[in-house]
DNA sequence: CTCTACATGTAATAAGTTACATGATTGC
DNA sequence: GCAATCATGTAACTTATTACATGTAGAG
């Protein structure tokens, strides 16, 4: 499950640029899975007109750069279901944010605090930008796939943030605890 | 954040030798957020040896490999304080899991179904992994954030797991009712 | 006049995965 | 006898990230 697969997928919803694809990684619906830059996505693009898998069409536009519209072939969409029938692999995790707090003891109070802070924040962040795209997924029009995914999605960042509002402040009195007995020394 | 971040951290803990380290991560309390095989443990070990950051003893044991203990060193420490200060990286999260259920739709009933039994049955593996190493990590001597990140993996995992027991079935359903509309066609 | 959105790509680099290579011991 | 555990490492390959490179148009 690579950038090509990714692109396989976004092109059997409907056609789109380079550009566009990116978008959906990362404001669409699946950004809470799936990362990708301009710099992995426009090679796999072109690998996957190589073997045939996309066909690609240019638009000239006015007042706009010219852009390339792609779309999946009946190849693609085979090779698109060969991978989704693949052997699950496990997901990829690595988390920043979780490494570091294991190893919380090791920072100032106030670091601890404005970690705890910012990841809060960026979950709101992360809800508020899955439900802006709630409406186009879903509806009863799009396939349930979809709508599960995305609330699969929306259920761990809430359990996540929960989490955090509940134990957060263990970790920062800790810090404070440490803070106070290194002041004693 | 990299597999020598990872090393350095694990190290912190206690020396270990690259086996050991491979061990926690796949087993131990690292398992819910970060990877790392053979192949990226060892060469990390090698390049924190050359720049100082670990020292390396080497211990011969009779009816067992050689095998070399890793002590994380001053530097080390610091150089591990400096990486956790650094500013919050977002986690990277690929899940083949997501994506193929995004596309339930091209998937036939029964791949449907394995998917999600295959996956519930991955959480609870996830879980029993966890809470056997409950009892090093969510003792009252160990720092209050090897308890937090455990906790808030395990939450996600629960959460993650009542979602399919609540949701699957919508999964399975579409895929047969579409699978009766192909037979009627 | 500056920033954001639109739009595409390449080259250099970093990083990590997989396969290869070896071998003793212990428990079933 | 066979599988699992202990134990270390390299080489080839794949993959993705970052930086570079370029340019228009509309909104504020």
């Amino acid at each position: 499950m690579d950038v090509k697969t990714l692109c396989l997928g976004i092109l059997s919803r409907g056609d789109a640029t380079g550009y566009e694809i990116r978008k959906q990684v990362a404001e669409g619906p699946f950004s809470h899975f799936f990362e990708a830059g301009y710099g992995s996505i426009y090679p796999a693009l072109g690998k996957l007109l190589e073997s045939g898998l996309v066909a690609c069409r240019e638009q000239s536009q006015d007042s706009r750069p010219d852009k390339k519209v792609y779309s999946i072939s009946t190849n693609g969409r085979l090779a698109l279901i060969d991978a989704l029938s693949a052997p699950a692999a496990p997901d990829r995790v690595r988390s920043q944010f979780l490494f570091t707090t294991f190893f919380a003891h090791l920072l100032s109070a106030r670091q601890v605090e404005r970690l705890i802070a910012e990841r809060l924040a960026w979950y709101c962040e992360s809800v508020e930008r899955m439900e802006r795209c709630s409406e186009t997924v879903c509806t009863a029009e799009r396939p349930a796939g979809e709508r599960f995914t995305h609330g699969l999605g929306l259920t761990v960042y809430k359990a996540a943030a929960q989490y955090l509002e509940d134990h957060g402040h263990e970790l920062v009195a800790e810090a404070l605890k440490l803070e106070r007995m290194d002041a004693a020394d």
